[in-house]
DNA sequence: TCTGGGGTCCTAGGACCC
DNA sequence: TCTGGGGTCCTAGGACCC
C-alpha cells in the first residue's frame, strides 16, 4: 500500500495579507486587523507588527503600547472569505478535489494519488507559485504522513516555507518544542501536562498512556499518537455548518433592557437568515450567552421542538434573557442556534 | 481602566423511557 | 419496603482552534 501524503497549506497572516493587497500604501508597515472600539482586540497582525510584540487575540490598546504607530485596519470579512474561496478553489482546479477546509485561511490536501514518481516538494512549491501568480498571496506548506505532521510542519517555517515531517525527523523536528506549541495543546492541558513533568512534545511521545488517561481523559490517548506522528490522514470533504452565532461586547457593561434586547433582536436577525440556508428548521436548539465579567460565560438553552419560524426563535430567545438575566448587568450578549 | 467573535468537540449530570 | 441496567435526549460548561 502507497504511503499517504497530505499536504497543510496555510495563508501567511492572511486578514492582513489581503489588506495590503487592496490597499498597497499599508505595505512595510506595522499593521493589525481589529476592531477599534476600547474593548477590542487583535485579529490579525502582520510581520512587521510582530516584530514589536504585537500578537493576535492581544488587547488592541496593548498592541498599541507594544507599537505606537500601529496601523489599525478594520476587517472586511467578506473580502476574506472571497480571497478563501478563491484559494480552495484554484487547489481543486490545479491539483486535486481530495481538499479539506481547516478554517478561514488552512487547508488539508491528500496528494497521495497524483504524486507519480515527483516529490511533495515538487507540489508544495507548484502550489506556492500557483497562489502567489493567481492570487498576490504566501502560504507556508508542511508536509506529512497525516493531517497532525502536516500541520505542526507547516508552522515551522513561516512565511512562504516548505517544511516535511516524516519518521527519519520526527524526534530532530518535534519532539524537542514546548508542550504548549503542540496543536490541540492549550493552556490548560499544558499546565496539566507541565504539573506531571511532561514539558516537551518528546516527553508526550514517550509516556504512557494509561497514566496520562487518569488526568486527560479519552484525550490522553490521541495526543500521544499525534506525538508520535500517528495520527489519521482521513480527509473530511465536506461538512455542513452545525450551529450559527453571534456575540457583542458592549463598549461599557450594561442592564439596559432595550439596549440589550435590540442586540438580540439584531443577532438573532442574522443568525436566523443563515439557517434558512439549510434543508432542515426542526428540533432546533436556541441559547442565550452571556458574560458577566471578563472570565465568566454562561449560556441558557432550550430545544424547539417541532417547525419553527423566526417569531417563534426570536420570542424564545427573548423569553430566555429574560427569565434568566433581566436586570443583571452584563459585559456580553450572544444567541446561537444548533441541532437542526 | 486588561483579553473579540465564530466555530467544533467532549463531558457530565439529570430526565425519561423500557 | 427502598431501588437494576441500558439507552437516548437535553442542558451547561469547558477546552480548543483561527
Amino acid at each position: 500500500m502507497k504511503k499517504t501524503t497530505i499536504l497543510h497549506v496555510d495563508m501567511n497572516c492572511f486578514f492582513c495579507s489581503v489588506e495590503e493587497l487592496l490597499n498597497p500604501k499599508l505595505s512595510g508597515k506595522p499593521i493589525a486587523v481589529g476592531g477599534k472600539s476600547r474593548r477590542s482586540v487583535v485579529s490579525s497582525p502582520n510581520y512587521i507588527a510582530r516584530q514589536y510584540g504585537v500578537k493576535a487575540a492581544m488587547p488592541m490598546y496593548k498592541a498599541l503600547q507594544k507599537c505606537p504607530n500601529l496601523i489599525v485596519v478594520e476587517s472586511h470579512f467578506d473580502k476574506y472569505e472571497k480571497y478563501s474561496n478563491d484559494f480552495i478553489t484554484l487547489l481543486k482546479e490545479n491539483f486535486t478535489n481530495q481538499v479539506e477546509i481547516a478554517s478561514i485561511d488552512e487547508c488539508y490536501i491528500d496528494i497521495t494519488k497524483i504524486l507519480n514518481k515527483k516529490t511533495p516538494q515538487y507540489f508544495a512549491i507548484k502550489i506556492q507559485n500557483t497562489i502567489k501568480n493567481k492570487l498576490g498571496l504566501n502560504v507556508s506548506i508542511g508536509i506529512g504522513t497525516n493531517r497532525f505532521t502536516a500541520k505542526m510542519a507547516s508552522g515551522l517555517k513561516k512565511p512562504l516555507g516548505i517544511q516535511e515531517i516524516n519518521s527519519s525527523n520526527i524526534a530532530k523536528t518535534l519532539w524537542s518544542l514546548p508542550i504548549e506549541e503542540m496543536h490541540m495543546v492549550g493552556p490548560a492541558t499544558a499546565s496539566a501536562l507541565k504539573k506531571i513533568n511532561i514539558l516537551t512534545i518528546g516527553d508526550l511521545a514517550k509516556s504512557d498512556s494509561f497514566v496520562l488517561q487518569k488526568y486527560l481523559g479519552k484525550r490522553a490517548v490521541e495526543l500521544i499518537h499525534n506525538a508520535n506522528g500517528k495520527s489519521s490522514s482521513e480527509l473530511i470533504l465536506s461538512s455542513k455548518p452545525k450551529s450559527f452565532s453571534k456575540r457583542h461586547t458592549f463598549e461599557y457593561d450594561t442592564n439596559n433592557y432595550d439596549e440589550i434586547t435590540n442586540q438580540i433582536k439584531l443577532q438573532t436577525k442574522d443568525v436566523y437568515s443563515q439557517l434558512q440556508h439549510t434543508d432542515k428548521l426542526q428540533n432546533t436548539t436556541i441559547s442565550i450567552v452571556v458574560k458577566t465579567n471578563r472570565l465568566t460565560t454562561i449560556s441558557k438553552s432550550k430545544t424547539l421542538s417541532g417547525n419553527i419560524n423566526y417569531e417563534i426563535v426570536l420570542s424564545g430567545l427573548l423569553e430566555l434573557y429574560e427569565n434568566n438575566f433581566y436586570n443583571k448587568t452584563i459585559r456580553l450578549i450572544g444567541v446561537c442556534l444548533s441541532n437542526f
